[in-house]
DNA sequence: ATTATCTATAGATCTATAGATAATGC
DNA sequence: ATTATCTATAGATCTATAGATAATGC
Protein backbone atom coordinates (compact mmCIF):
# COMPACT_ATOMS: atom_id res chain seq x y z
CA UNK A 1 0.00 0.00 0.00
CA UNK A 2 1.22 3.26 -0.78
CA UNK A 3 2.49 5.20 2.15
CA UNK A 4 1.16 8.42 2.98
CA UNK A 5 3.46 11.96 2.64
CA UNK A 6 2.68 14.70 4.88
CA UNK A 7 2.61 17.44 2.87
CA UNK A 8 2.31 20.45 4.72
CA UNK A 9 6.47 20.28 5.80
CA UNK A 10 7.46 20.09 1.94
CA UNK A 11 7.05 23.89 1.50
CA UNK A 12 9.94 25.48 2.34
CA UNK A 13 9.95 28.76 4.72
CA UNK A 14 12.16 31.07 6.21
CA UNK A 15 10.23 30.75 9.73
CA UNK A 16 12.92 29.03 12.31
CA UNK A 17 9.58 28.00 14.95
CA UNK A 18 8.05 24.93 13.13
CA UNK A 19 5.38 24.91 15.59
CA UNK A 20 4.74 28.09 14.79
CA UNK A 21 4.74 27.23 10.92
CA UNK A 22 2.91 24.22 11.62
CA UNK A 23 0.09 26.75 13.34
CA UNK A 24 0.19 28.92 10.80
CA UNK A 25 0.13 27.18 8.02
CA UNK A 26 -3.21 25.62 9.78
CA UNK A 27 -4.60 28.82 9.95
CA UNK A 28 -3.72 29.52 6.38
CA UNK A 29 -5.49 26.48 4.64
CA UNK A 30 -8.81 27.13 7.17
CA UNK A 31 -9.29 30.61 5.79
CA UNK A 32 -8.38 29.52 1.96
CA UNK A 33 -10.95 26.76 1.98
CA UNK A 34 -13.50 28.62 2.56
CA UNK A 35 -12.49 30.81 0.07
CA UNK A 36 -11.90 28.41 -2.28
CA UNK A 37 -14.92 26.86 -1.88
CA UNK A 38 -17.32 29.96 -2.40
CA UNK A 39 -15.03 31.68 -4.91
CA UNK A 40 -12.68 29.17 -6.56
CA UNK A 41 -8.81 29.48 -6.46
CA UNK A 42 -8.15 31.78 -9.01
CA UNK A 43 -10.99 34.09 -8.06
CA UNK A 44 -9.74 34.45 -4.42
CA UNK A 45 -7.41 36.90 -3.95
CA UNK A 46 -3.84 36.06 -1.54
CA UNK A 47 -4.94 39.49 0.13
CA UNK A 48 -8.47 37.86 0.76
CA UNK A 49 -6.71 34.89 3.05
CA UNK A 50 -4.68 36.66 4.37
CA UNK A 51 -6.95 39.01 6.02
CA UNK A 52 -9.51 35.64 6.91
CA UNK A 53 -6.19 34.04 8.34
CA UNK A 54 -5.95 37.13 10.44
CA UNK A 55 -2.14 37.74 9.28
CA UNK A 56 -1.04 40.41 7.38
CA UNK A 57 0.31 39.31 3.50
CA UNK A 58 4.17 39.79 4.39
CA UNK A 59 3.58 37.45 6.75
CA UNK A 60 1.43 34.79 4.72
CA UNK A 61 4.05 35.08 2.43
CA UNK A 62 6.88 33.80 4.77
CA UNK A 63 4.69 30.76 5.14
CA UNK A 64 4.40 30.17 1.85
CA UNK A 65 6.21 31.08 -1.27
CA UNK A 66 3.59 31.20 -3.71
CA UNK A 67 -0.45 30.92 -4.01
CA UNK A 68 -0.41 27.80 -5.40
CA UNK A 69 1.64 26.56 -2.18
CA UNK A 70 -1.87 27.55 -0.48
CA UNK A 71 -3.96 25.63 -3.02
CA UNK A 72 -1.65 22.78 -2.01
CA UNK A 73 -2.13 22.96 2.03
CA UNK A 74 -5.74 23.38 1.20
CA UNK A 75 -5.37 20.29 -1.15
CA UNK A 76 -3.66 18.03 1.61
CA UNK A 77 -5.76 18.99 4.27
CA UNK A 78 -8.87 18.25 2.58
CA UNK A 79 -7.30 14.53 1.94
CA UNK A 80 -6.17 14.40 5.48
CA UNK A 81 -9.45 14.74 6.75
CA UNK A 82 -10.98 12.21 4.24
CA UNK A 83 -8.58 9.65 5.37
CA UNK A 84 -8.73 9.98 8.65
CA UNK A 85 -13.01 9.99 8.71
CA UNK A 86 -12.80 7.21 5.97
CA UNK A 87 -9.89 4.91 7.66
CA UNK A 88 -12.13 5.21 11.24
CA UNK A 89 -15.60 4.43 9.80
CA UNK A 90 -13.82 0.87 8.42
CA UNK A 91 -15.68 -1.96 10.20
CA UNK A 92 -13.43 -3.98 12.52
CA UNK A 93 -14.12 -7.27 12.07
CA UNK A 94 -17.59 -8.02 10.02
CA UNK A 95 -16.71 -9.91 6.96
CA UNK A 96 -18.68 -10.96 3.59
CA UNK A 97 -21.90 -8.64 2.23
CA UNK A 98 -22.43 -7.42 5.68
CA UNK A 99 -19.40 -5.95 5.99
CA UNK A 100 -19.67 -4.15 2.20
CA UNK A 101 -23.26 -2.75 3.55
CA UNK A 102 -21.63 -1.05 6.30
CA UNK A 103 -18.85 0.33 4.24
CA UNK A 104 -20.75 1.73 1.63
CA UNK A 105 -22.85 3.32 4.09
CA UNK A 106 -20.25 4.88 6.28
CA UNK A 107 -18.46 5.81 3.08
CA UNK A 108 -21.35 7.81 1.21
CA UNK A 109 -21.85 9.45 4.57
CA UNK A 110 -18.46 11.05 4.70
CA UNK A 111 -18.99 12.03 1.19
CA UNK A 112 -22.33 13.46 2.01
CA UNK A 113 -21.11 15.46 5.03
CA UNK A 114 -17.38 16.49 2.88
CA UNK A 115 -19.16 17.65 0.08
CA UNK A 116 -18.09 20.73 -0.43
CA UNK A 117 -14.41 19.65 0.10
CA UNK A 118 -14.66 16.31 -2.49
CA UNK A 119 -15.90 19.10 -5.35
CA UNK A 120 -13.01 21.24 -4.24
CA UNK A 121 -10.54 18.91 -5.33
CA UNK A 122 -12.18 18.00 -8.20
CA UNK A 123 -12.24 21.58 -8.98
CA UNK A 124 -9.06 22.63 -8.63
CA UNK A 125 -6.66 19.80 -8.79
CA UNK A 126 -5.77 21.08 -12.16
CA UNK A 127 -4.37 24.49 -10.97
CA UNK A 128 -1.53 22.43 -8.77
CA UNK A 129 2.02 22.71 -9.99
CA UNK A 130 2.40 18.91 -11.73
CA UNK A 131 4.62 17.47 -8.76
CA UNK A 132 1.52 18.10 -6.58
CA UNK A 133 -1.14 17.06 -8.60
CA UNK A 134 0.33 13.68 -8.32
CA UNK A 135 0.55 14.03 -4.64
CA UNK A 136 -3.33 14.35 -4.65
CA UNK A 137 -3.94 11.67 -7.15
CA UNK A 138 -1.91 9.14 -4.90
CA UNK A 139 -3.93 10.59 -1.82
CA UNK A 140 -7.04 9.85 -4.03
CA UNK A 141 -5.55 6.08 -5.18
CA UNK A 142 -4.82 5.39 -1.15
CA UNK A 143 -8.69 6.39 -0.21
CA UNK A 144 -9.52 3.62 -2.74
CA UNK A 145 -6.77 1.34 -1.76
CA UNK A 146 -9.03 1.37 1.26
CA UNK A 147 -11.90 -0.51 -0.54
CA UNK A 148 -9.76 -2.69 -2.33
CA UNK A 149 -8.67 -4.50 0.95
CA UNK A 150 -12.35 -4.48 2.18
CA UNK A 151 -13.49 -6.20 -0.98
CA UNK A 152 -10.76 -8.56 -0.94
CA UNK A 153 -11.81 -9.90 2.72
CA UNK A 154 -14.89 -10.11 1.13
CA UNK A 155 -14.05 -12.29 -2.05
CA UNK A 156 -12.22 -14.59 0.46
CA UNK A 157 -15.50 -15.60 1.91
CA UNK A 158 -16.65 -16.47 -1.50
CA UNK A 159 -19.85 -14.78 -0.97
CA UNK A 160 -19.24 -12.31 -4.37
CA UNK A 161 -17.70 -14.97 -6.59
CA UNK A 162 -17.69 -12.35 -9.42
CA UNK A 163 -15.01 -10.47 -8.05
CA UNK A 164 -11.65 -11.59 -9.38
CA UNK A 165 -8.55 -9.37 -8.88
CA UNK A 166 -9.04 -7.18 -11.98
CA UNK A 167 -12.90 -6.64 -11.03
CA UNK A 168 -12.26 -6.02 -7.30
CA UNK A 169 -9.85 -3.49 -8.18
CA UNK A 170 -12.44 -1.63 -11.12
CA UNK A 171 -15.20 -1.93 -8.42
CA UNK A 172 -13.24 -0.05 -5.53
CA UNK A 173 -13.04 2.42 -7.95
CA UNK A 174 -16.72 2.86 -8.61
CA UNK A 175 -17.47 2.67 -5.29
CA UNK A 176 -15.26 5.83 -4.59
CA UNK A 177 -16.78 7.22 -7.52
CA UNK A 178 -20.26 6.48 -6.77
CA UNK A 179 -19.63 8.29 -3.22
CA UNK A 180 -18.15 11.40 -5.32
CA UNK A 181 -21.16 11.04 -7.39
CA UNK A 182 -23.41 12.49 -4.51
CA UNK A 183 -21.40 15.38 -4.17
CA UNK A 184 -21.22 16.62 -7.89
CA UNK A 185 -24.67 15.62 -8.98
CA UNK A 186 -26.24 17.08 -5.67
CA UNK A 187 -28.25 19.82 -7.31
CA UNK A 188 -30.24 16.63 -8.62
CA UNK A 189 -30.27 13.82 -6.46
CA UNK A 190 -30.66 15.41 -3.43
CA UNK A 191 -34.07 16.71 -4.91
CA UNK A 192 -34.81 13.10 -5.77
CA UNK A 193 -33.53 11.10 -2.75
CA UNK A 194 -32.71 11.77 0.78
CA UNK A 195 -28.81 10.32 1.35
CA UNK A 196 -30.16 7.50 3.39
CA UNK A 197 -32.20 6.54 0.08
CA UNK A 198 -29.68 6.86 -1.89
CA UNK A 199 -27.06 4.89 0.01
CA UNK A 200 -30.01 2.02 0.28
CA UNK A 201 -30.28 2.18 -3.44
CA UNK A 202 -26.60 1.98 -4.48
CA UNK A 203 -25.69 -0.85 -2.20
CA UNK A 204 -27.93 -2.86 -3.64
CA UNK A 205 -26.84 -1.90 -7.09
CA UNK A 206 -23.26 -2.52 -5.94
CA UNK A 207 -24.82 -6.10 -4.13
CA UNK A 208 -25.92 -6.89 -7.74
CA UNK A 209 -29.32 -7.90 -5.95
CA UNK A 210 -31.21 -7.12 -9.20
CA UNK A 211 -33.86 -9.78 -9.26
CA UNK A 212 -33.12 -11.45 -6.12
CA UNK A 213 -35.35 -11.17 -2.95
CA UNK A 214 -34.69 -7.73 -1.64
CA UNK A 215 -33.30 -6.97 2.33
CA UNK A 216 -36.08 -5.87 4.24
CA UNK A 217 -34.56 -2.54 5.38
CA UNK A 218 -34.30 -1.37 1.64
CA UNK B 1 -38.08 15.20 -21.93
CA UNK B 2 -36.53 18.96 -21.32
CA UNK B 3 -36.26 20.73 -24.45
CA UNK B 4 -32.63 21.74 -25.76
CA UNK B 5 -32.14 25.64 -26.03
CA UNK B 6 -29.63 26.73 -28.67
CA UNK B 7 -27.43 28.77 -26.57
CA UNK B 8 -25.40 30.22 -29.51
CA UNK B 9 -27.82 33.18 -29.41
CA UNK B 10 -28.30 34.15 -26.56
CA UNK B 11 -25.61 36.37 -25.93
CA UNK B 12 -26.26 40.06 -27.19
CA UNK B 13 -24.11 41.94 -29.65
CA UNK B 14 -23.69 45.03 -31.90
CA UNK B 15 -22.82 42.61 -35.14
CA UNK B 16 -25.98 42.33 -37.35
CA UNK B 17 -24.99 39.86 -39.76
CA UNK B 18 -26.10 36.96 -37.75
CA UNK B 19 -24.33 34.34 -40.15
CA UNK B 20 -21.47 36.13 -39.54
CA UNK B 21 -22.48 35.89 -35.77
CA UNK B 22 -22.84 32.21 -35.83
CA UNK B 23 -19.23 31.64 -37.35
CA UNK B 24 -17.42 33.91 -35.28
CA UNK B 25 -18.29 32.74 -32.50
CA UNK B 26 -17.72 29.13 -33.60
CA UNK B 27 -14.42 30.40 -34.65
CA UNK B 28 -14.29 31.57 -30.88
CA UNK B 29 -15.15 28.63 -29.34
CA UNK B 30 -12.78 26.59 -31.26
CA UNK B 31 -10.12 28.36 -30.59
CA UNK B 32 -10.69 28.85 -26.63
CA UNK B 33 -11.63 25.25 -25.90
CA UNK B 34 -8.00 24.18 -26.86
CA UNK B 35 -6.61 27.02 -24.44
CA UNK B 36 -8.79 26.21 -21.52
CA UNK B 37 -7.99 22.43 -21.74
CA UNK B 38 -4.54 23.37 -21.72
CA UNK B 39 -4.79 25.62 -19.36
CA UNK B 40 -7.90 26.49 -17.65
CA UNK B 41 -10.30 29.20 -17.90
CA UNK B 42 -8.97 31.71 -15.52
CA UNK B 43 -5.21 31.48 -17.09
CA UNK B 44 -6.67 31.46 -20.45
CA UNK B 45 -6.46 35.37 -21.54
CA UNK B 46 -8.72 36.99 -23.73
CA UNK B 47 -5.72 37.87 -26.14
CA UNK B 48 -4.41 34.70 -26.38
CA UNK B 49 -8.32 33.48 -27.89
CA UNK B 50 -8.46 36.29 -30.02
CA UNK B 51 -5.38 35.72 -31.43
CA UNK B 52 -5.74 31.72 -31.50
CA UNK B 53 -9.35 32.33 -33.09
CA UNK B 54 -7.55 34.75 -35.60
CA UNK B 55 -9.67 38.46 -34.68
CA UNK B 56 -8.36 41.25 -32.56
CA UNK B 57 -9.20 41.67 -28.76
CA UNK B 58 -11.78 44.59 -30.22
CA UNK B 59 -13.49 42.33 -32.93
CA UNK B 60 -13.60 39.45 -30.08
CA UNK B 61 -15.51 41.72 -27.86
CA UNK B 62 -18.11 42.67 -30.77
CA UNK B 63 -19.22 39.06 -30.57
CA UNK B 64 -19.28 38.81 -26.53
CA UNK B 65 -19.56 40.92 -23.74
CA UNK B 66 -17.56 39.29 -21.28
CA UNK B 67 -14.73 36.46 -21.04
CA UNK B 68 -17.31 34.32 -19.04
CA UNK B 69 -19.22 34.28 -22.40
CA UNK B 70 -16.68 32.53 -24.28
CA UNK B 71 -16.41 29.44 -21.57
CA UNK B 72 -20.35 29.55 -22.19
CA UNK B 73 -19.74 29.41 -25.72
CA UNK B 74 -17.98 26.39 -24.93
CA UNK B 75 -19.39 24.79 -22.57
CA UNK B 76 -22.72 24.57 -25.10
CA UNK B 77 -20.44 23.98 -28.07
CA UNK B 78 -19.37 20.41 -25.82
CA UNK B 79 -22.92 19.45 -24.53
CA UNK B 80 -23.94 19.89 -28.44
CA UNK B 81 -21.33 17.70 -29.42
CA UNK B 82 -21.61 15.35 -26.62
CA UNK B 83 -25.67 14.65 -27.08
CA UNK B 84 -24.97 14.68 -30.71
CA UNK B 85 -22.67 11.47 -30.64
CA UNK B 86 -24.28 9.83 -28.11
CA UNK B 87 -27.77 10.21 -29.60
CA UNK B 88 -26.48 9.11 -32.75
CA UNK B 89 -25.27 5.80 -31.00
CA UNK B 90 -28.44 4.91 -29.57
CA UNK B 91 -29.47 1.58 -30.53
CA UNK B 92 -32.73 1.89 -32.86
CA UNK B 93 -34.86 -1.40 -32.38
CA UNK B 94 -32.67 -3.91 -30.01
CA UNK B 95 -34.06 -4.51 -26.30
CA UNK B 96 -33.09 -5.95 -23.32
CA UNK B 97 -30.39 -6.57 -21.86
CA UNK B 98 -28.47 -6.68 -25.69
CA UNK B 99 -29.71 -3.24 -25.88
CA UNK B 100 -28.03 -2.37 -22.64
CA UNK B 101 -24.80 -3.82 -23.50
CA UNK B 102 -24.85 -1.70 -26.91
CA UNK B 103 -25.89 1.37 -25.32
CA UNK B 104 -22.65 1.10 -22.86
CA UNK B 105 -20.17 0.55 -24.95
CA UNK B 106 -21.42 3.56 -27.18
CA UNK B 107 -21.81 5.75 -24.74
CA UNK B 108 -18.33 4.68 -23.17
CA UNK B 109 -16.55 5.03 -26.25
CA UNK B 110 -17.85 8.36 -26.68
CA UNK B 111 -16.40 9.35 -23.12
CA UNK B 112 -13.28 7.87 -23.99
CA UNK B 113 -13.23 10.22 -27.18
CA UNK B 114 -14.23 13.10 -25.57
CA UNK B 115 -12.57 12.89 -22.30
CA UNK B 116 -10.82 16.15 -22.36
CA UNK B 117 -14.30 18.10 -22.84
CA UNK B 118 -15.90 16.24 -20.16
CA UNK B 119 -13.17 17.23 -17.72
CA UNK B 120 -12.96 20.73 -19.10
CA UNK B 121 -17.06 20.81 -18.03
CA UNK B 122 -16.52 19.59 -14.31
CA UNK B 123 -13.58 21.85 -13.85
CA UNK B 124 -15.62 25.04 -15.30
CA UNK B 125 -18.84 25.25 -15.02
CA UNK B 126 -18.63 27.20 -11.46
CA UNK B 127 -16.86 29.78 -13.22
CA UNK B 128 -20.41 30.54 -15.30
CA UNK B 129 -22.48 33.07 -13.71
CA UNK B 130 -25.28 31.28 -12.60
CA UNK B 131 -28.21 31.47 -15.02
CA UNK B 132 -25.77 29.69 -17.49
CA UNK B 133 -24.41 27.03 -14.67
CA UNK B 134 -28.40 25.95 -14.76
CA UNK B 135 -28.05 25.90 -18.32
CA UNK B 136 -25.24 23.15 -18.06
CA UNK B 137 -26.80 21.61 -15.50
CA UNK B 138 -30.27 21.08 -17.18
CA UNK B 139 -27.78 19.49 -20.96
CA UNK B 140 -25.93 16.89 -18.02
CA UNK B 141 -29.63 15.76 -17.38
CA UNK B 142 -30.65 15.96 -20.82
CA UNK B 143 -28.21 13.17 -21.53
CA UNK B 144 -28.84 11.15 -18.65
CA UNK B 145 -32.35 11.18 -20.15
CA UNK B 146 -31.26 9.31 -22.60
CA UNK B 147 -30.46 6.58 -20.67
CA UNK B 148 -33.49 7.06 -18.70
CA UNK B 149 -35.59 6.37 -21.59
CA UNK B 150 -34.04 3.10 -22.33
CA UNK B 151 -33.91 1.66 -19.01
CA UNK B 152 -37.47 2.45 -19.06
CA UNK B 153 -37.80 -0.03 -22.32
CA UNK B 154 -35.96 -2.54 -20.89
CA UNK B 155 -37.77 -2.61 -18.00
CA UNK B 156 -41.03 -3.43 -19.54
CA UNK B 157 -39.57 -6.24 -20.82
CA UNK B 158 -38.81 -7.59 -17.69
CA UNK B 159 -35.19 -8.79 -18.49
CA UNK B 160 -34.04 -6.43 -15.20
CA UNK B 161 -36.54 -6.79 -12.47
CA UNK B 162 -34.93 -5.22 -10.14
CA UNK B 163 -35.84 -2.02 -12.04
CA UNK B 164 -38.98 0.38 -10.57
CA UNK B 165 -38.71 3.85 -11.50
CA UNK B 166 -36.77 4.99 -8.61
CA UNK B 167 -33.96 2.72 -9.57
CA UNK B 168 -34.11 3.48 -12.91
CA UNK B 169 -33.38 6.93 -12.65
CA UNK B 170 -30.62 6.20 -10.44
CA UNK B 171 -29.10 3.37 -12.62
CA UNK B 172 -29.20 6.14 -15.61
CA UNK B 173 -26.89 8.63 -13.40
CA UNK B 174 -24.69 5.71 -12.27
CA UNK B 175 -24.24 5.16 -16.43
CA UNK B 176 -23.34 8.95 -17.12
CA UNK B 177 -21.14 8.94 -13.93
CA UNK B 178 -19.19 5.60 -15.12
CA UNK B 179 -18.64 7.00 -18.05
CA UNK B 180 -17.31 10.49 -16.79
CA UNK B 181 -15.29 8.28 -14.20
CA UNK B 182 -12.87 6.91 -17.39
CA UNK B 183 -12.44 10.69 -18.40
CA UNK B 184 -11.21 11.09 -14.69
CA UNK B 185 -9.24 8.59 -13.44
CA UNK B 186 -8.01 8.02 -16.70
CA UNK B 187 -4.39 8.57 -15.09
CA UNK B 188 -4.74 5.38 -13.39
CA UNK B 189 -7.30 3.06 -15.29
CA UNK B 190 -5.73 4.06 -18.64
CA UNK B 191 -2.30 2.43 -17.13
CA UNK B 192 -4.00 -1.19 -16.42
CA UNK B 193 -7.26 -1.44 -18.13
CA UNK B 194 -8.35 -0.98 -22.05
CA UNK B 195 -11.00 0.77 -23.15
CA UNK B 196 -12.24 -2.26 -24.36
CA UNK B 197 -11.65 -4.31 -20.85
CA UNK B 198 -13.31 -1.27 -18.72
CA UNK B 199 -16.13 -1.18 -20.90
CA UNK B 200 -16.65 -5.11 -20.52
CA UNK B 201 -15.94 -4.72 -16.67
CA UNK B 202 -18.48 -1.81 -16.35
CA UNK B 203 -21.06 -3.76 -18.36
CA UNK B 204 -20.79 -6.96 -16.18
CA UNK B 205 -21.40 -4.43 -12.69
CA UNK B 206 -24.04 -2.99 -14.63
CA UNK B 207 -25.82 -6.41 -15.57
CA UNK B 208 -25.55 -7.69 -12.12
CA UNK B 209 -23.93 -10.45 -13.47
CA UNK B 210 -22.05 -11.64 -10.21
CA UNK B 211 -21.90 -15.06 -10.01
CA UNK B 212 -23.71 -15.61 -12.58
CA UNK B 213 -22.74 -17.63 -15.89
CA UNK B 214 -20.78 -14.77 -17.79
CA UNK B 215 -21.07 -13.83 -21.41
CA UNK B 216 -18.40 -15.67 -23.03
CA UNK B 217 -17.06 -12.45 -24.87
CA UNK B 218 -16.12 -10.64 -21.90
C1' DA C 1 20.55 39.92 18.29
C1' DT C 2 17.33 37.18 16.47
C1' DT C 3 13.03 36.11 14.83
C1' DA C 4 8.48 37.26 13.31
C1' DT C 5 5.36 40.62 11.52
C1' DC C 6 3.85 44.63 9.27
C1' DT C 7 3.06 48.48 5.68
C1' DA C 8 3.69 50.19 1.35
C1' DT C 9 4.38 49.44 -3.33
C1' DA C 10 6.91 47.68 -7.58
C1' DG C 11 6.00 45.39 -11.40
C1' DA C 12 3.33 42.80 -14.14
C1' DT C 13 -0.57 41.58 -15.59
C1' DC C 14 -5.52 41.45 -17.81
C1' DT C 15 -10.29 42.79 -19.21
C1' DA C 16 -12.86 45.77 -21.65
C1' DT C 17 -13.57 49.94 -24.43
C1' DA C 18 -12.88 54.33 -27.05
C1' DG C 19 -11.95 56.04 -31.10
C1' DA C 20 -9.76 55.38 -35.64
C1' DT C 21 -9.70 52.72 -39.91
C1' DA C 22 -11.09 49.51 -43.35
C1' DA C 23 -14.58 46.98 -45.92
C1' DT C 24 -19.17 46.64 -47.87
C1' DG C 25 -23.31 47.92 -50.27
C1' DC C 26 -26.39 51.34 -52.17
C1' DA D 1 -23.75 55.38 -44.90
C1' DT D 2 -23.43 51.38 -42.68
C1' DT D 3 -21.20 47.66 -40.78
C1' DA D 4 -17.18 45.24 -39.21
C1' DT D 5 -12.54 45.39 -37.66
C1' DC D 6 -8.48 47.23 -35.79
C1' DT D 7 -4.94 49.59 -32.59
C1' DA D 8 -3.89 51.64 -28.48
C1' DT D 9 -4.71 52.12 -23.78
C1' DA D 10 -7.53 53.28 -19.51
C1' DG D 11 -8.43 51.47 -15.39
C1' DA D 12 -8.40 48.05 -12.29
C1' DT D 13 -6.60 44.53 -10.58
C1' DC D 14 -3.23 41.05 -8.11
C1' DT D 15 1.06 38.59 -6.65
C1' DA D 16 5.11 38.97 -4.39
C1' DT D 17 8.79 41.52 -2.04
C1' DA D 18 11.68 45.23 0.06
C1' DG D 19 12.50 47.51 3.86
C1' DA D 20 10.73 49.15 8.35
C1' DT D 21 8.89 47.85 12.85
C1' DA D 22 7.64 45.05 16.68
C1' DA D 23 8.22 41.07 19.67
C1' DT D 24 11.13 37.65 21.85
C1' DG D 25 14.97 35.74 24.35
C1' DC D 26 19.63 35.99 26.08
Amino acid sequence: MLQRQPGINDIPTQIKNSELVTKRRRQIADAAIKLFIKDGFHKTTTRQIAKAAEISIGSLYEYIASKEDILYLVCDSIHSEVERVVTNAMPKVKHGRQALKEVLEKYFLVCHKMSDFILLIYRETKSLPPQWQKRVLENELRITGLFVEILAKIAETGELPGLNERSIDLAAHNITVLGHMWTFRRWYLGRHYTIEKYIALQTEFMLGLYGQAQDQEL
